[in-house]
DNA sequence: GCTTGTTTTAAACACTTGTTTAAAATAGTT
DNA sequence: AACTATTTTAAACAAGTGTTTAAAACAAGC
């Protein structure tokens, strides 16, 4: 929470930490009024509803969770490299942001769901940095696996989000405590790393 | 919800249903009764109240989920082998309860949470397989990868549990429907299994 | 000063929450 | 039949929910 912040930025900050931290579900406008050290009524006067305040949230959510993958794919290397250092960064981002995932996938998952389909301007955005059909030629010139895109998508994100959103029951089921784990996650990216390269971009002429 | 099951039967089964389907927090006692066709009191009756319903329910969730694992590793095969088997029947098993994985991961991350720290028990079966030692006894004789086996654990669930976690984010983001998904899942499975195994046992001599 | 519009407050609204109570229905036993 | 113990019911409880209201506090312009 920062200083000279304005009332509703205030709430906005508290609402994004309460929700991310207890979904929808798991808090109270008053909860997050209390964070926020204002009143509740004023969650309704800013925002109109806790429903709306949760939209805003989970949209902005949204946004840094798609859009932290774009920077990378810009830059001028191989494909190989672009993808080492992608997977770098989506575990840095995600070692800030460890409640991300969980929270998006959760949300997406409840009933009344954010299933407004907005999400896929994101994503194209990704589409147009060209990574795409970056792979696309580099399978027709068999540098790369042949491998829709779309599993390609869930490779990564499956290796690099689970470790982060499954911590609590790793650490339970192995007996390790936060320090043990942070170092058990930073061994497992570059086991990720080697397997996720080794496999799309095979280096033996044996795959074809 | 079977037949001629008795009141507290069909309470705990629609706990279970619901729990699942929404988490501790996104339900009310009255919904699970109603789910059940029977008197709100009749869940405190039984159960003495919703946190303790909650408990059994979940400690029986996590027990499903950790002995999914266990049967494949008392067959006399090659690790390999019991590999390619044992990811084919996660699936098989996600499939059927795609709502486990996420439901203990987040009740886990609740603050109130689950950490009651005797899931180590069911985990301790598994190493009573055996299947930790033949891992250890592959990688001295050099036929498997070193690598720590709780990233091995972390890799297999990864790459399992995220694909059917994160399914209607991945149906939304990329414009699929569930006949679509399905089959995206299928051929991913495919891409997971060669992986892990091409990773896990390299046939080349360039590993070591 | 007074008057405007905006922001904040405490209180109330109707409704849902988990849980308890006390009476009613049911089954079991003699 | 009557007495017992168990199961089920509707009603109530206090506390918490999202939201609204109407009055108070504040700021800015005149």
């Amino acid at each position: 929470m920062k200083k000279d912040a304005t009332t509703e930025e205030k709430i906005k900050a508290a609402a994004k930490e309460v929700f991310l931290a207890k979904g929808f579900a798991g808090c109270s406008s008053r909860e997050i009024a209390k964070a926020a050290g204002e009143n509740v009524a004023l969650v309704n006067y800013y925002f109109r509803s806790k429903g709306q305040l949760f939209e805003l949230i989970f949209k902005a959510a949204m946004e840094d969770f798609l859009l932290s993958m774009i920077h990378v794919f810009n830059s001028e290397q191989s494909l190989e490299q672009k993808m080492r250092i992608f997977i770098e960064r989506e575990f840095e981002f995600l070692t800030k942001h460890p409640e991300l995932p969980s929270f998006i996938i959760n949300e997406m998952n409840r009933e009344e769901g954010c299933a407004a389909g907005e999400h896929t301007i994101h994503f194209e955005k990704i589409a147009e940095t060209g990574i795409f059909n970056e792979c696309i030629k580099a399978q027709q010139e068999g540098t790369m696996r042949e491998i829709n895109l779309i599993s390609v998508t869930m490779l990564i994100m499956s290796n690099c989000q689970y470790p982060t959103m499954a911590k609590n029951l790793m650490k339970n089921i192995h007996q390790l405590n936060d320090e043990e784990y942070a170092l058990q996650l930073k061994t497992h990216q570059s086991h990720v790393t080697e397997m996720l390269v080794n496999y799309l971009f095979p280096k033996n002429n044996s795959t074809k």
